[in-house]
DNA sequence: GCCCCCTGTCTGGCTGGCTGCTGATTCTTG
DNA sequence: CAAGAATCAGCAGCCAGCCAGACAGGGGGC
């Protein structure tokens, strides 16, 4: 089940090898049969848990979360993506078809591109310049996950919420006026849902970084006046 | 600078494509130039924190510890690698020679072997089933990874503990005479530092899993009786 | 304009971190 | 093989930080 709305109809034409000689994985993402250029809204679904997993995405442009649901109706994030992050890669694994496991909704107004995982197959056997560019993209989301790793094993949610904060800063952020803007609608719920705490600690601690001067909330946009700074300030 | 005993000198002999129409990473890396397959002891650092980056490494037998030391002396597990885990990857990322930034330390004795990522990219573009296979290495370590995050965002100690003792289960469990045990020596501490908790707590929560009768440890190896049980006993 | 979601704050209660100590186990080394 | 060193496990008491639950005000979206 996919609610994103297509803005292009799967095509196969193109060359590929121009593509590739073009350099970027979208170009030659773009240009495999059966793939598609999807725009999706902020908060719509992109899959479900019990969906087959069948397409590998690459995000262009905005945010993903996935996330894991519980009965309870506890919701947990597991990552938050940021462009040019490859995603869905179950469908990489090897043979017999499995399911979705996490929930990925569009955090911000997404631009992705996808591809059925047997078209990227075929596509790395063609040209094996192909995987190289994948096996990087897929290195740097390791490398990204390990860092939120390192986050959460902080034992107090203070410095856990520091953490978050820079890591979202290296991911998100973008130059303001003073310091770097978050460039993320983040609600005090959604940060607690990431690192494992409560909506009431996040207020509580945001609260706290703001009256010490560190950052500034601006309607649901957190800037940080200076990260280096903020990261002393905790070991 | 790496410590790691060198069982059999570098060599690029062999037919690189008769190793890929073996079929496993292993036989293939081996035929590259440069390949080694180092015997590590328990207890030895692979590589360090500042050390180039230059190398890519798969795990063959036993298990690797990831962490991040800090300067107060703490230090973390970002990763407790298993048998066929693709490790060093930052090393197969664009371009400029970068530095590692975490500790790698042999957690059991290991076996593995390792190539420059040079050649481990050459190979790629010889053969694009070599990209193809790393890929799907690379993926099921982020699907590892992700599941840590899953562990690392329970609130409760306790739940958080059952998670990682379940995660330990699928990737170091071995069948016993009555239920699973984990094939590593863990100690308190070790277990503290990968969940973000304290060596103390962590005794406390596993002397209530004993009396209740969920495990029974045996020189530092933790048998599980009923993993399912276990898993249902929390959401 | 209405409504829902988000923010902010309070109280009470408990989990879990911190400190300090002791006995047990494991490793090292002569 | 045995003695010493080092790490590990277990226990207790104290206290802070965080969660639960509740409620009021406000702002944005439809």
């Amino acid at each position: 089940m996919s609610f994103s709305q297509t803005a292009s109809p799967s095509r196969s034409s193109g060359n590929v090898t121009d593509a590739i000689a073009g350099g970027t994985l979208t170009t030659i993402i773009r240009c495999l049969s059966g793939s598609s250029l999807d725009l999706v809204e902020r908060g719509k679904t992109i899959f479900l848990p019990g969906d087959p997993a069948e397409r590998v995405y690459l995000l262009r442009c905005g945010a993903v979360r996935l996330s894991r649901v519980y009965e309870s109706g506890e919701e947990i994030t597991v990552a938050l993506l940021r462009e040019n992050s490859l995603f869905g890669v179950l469908s990489l694994l090897t043979g017999h078809r499995s399911d979705r496991f996490y929930h990925a909704v569009a955090f911000t107004r997404v631009e992705m591109i996808s591809a059925p995982a047997t078209s990227v197959r075929q596509a790395i056997e063609g040209d094996a310049r192909v995987g190289l560019m994948m096996l990087q993209g897929l290195s740097s989301r390791v490398l990204q996950t390990e860092t939120m790793i390192e986050t959460l094993t902080h034992r107090d949610m203070s410095s856990r919420l520091v953490s978050f904060l820079l890591v979202l800063c290296r991911d998100f952020g973008v130059p303001a006026d003073q310091g770097i803007t978050i460039d993320l609608r983040l609600s005090h719920q959604a940060i607690a849902e990431a690192i494992g705490s409560t909506r009431v600690t996040i207020t509580r601690l945001l609260g706290d970084l703001r009256s010490e001067g560190m950052l500034r909330i601006d309607r649901k946009r957190i800037t940080i006046f200076d990260p280096v700074a903020l990261a002393r300030r905790f070991s």
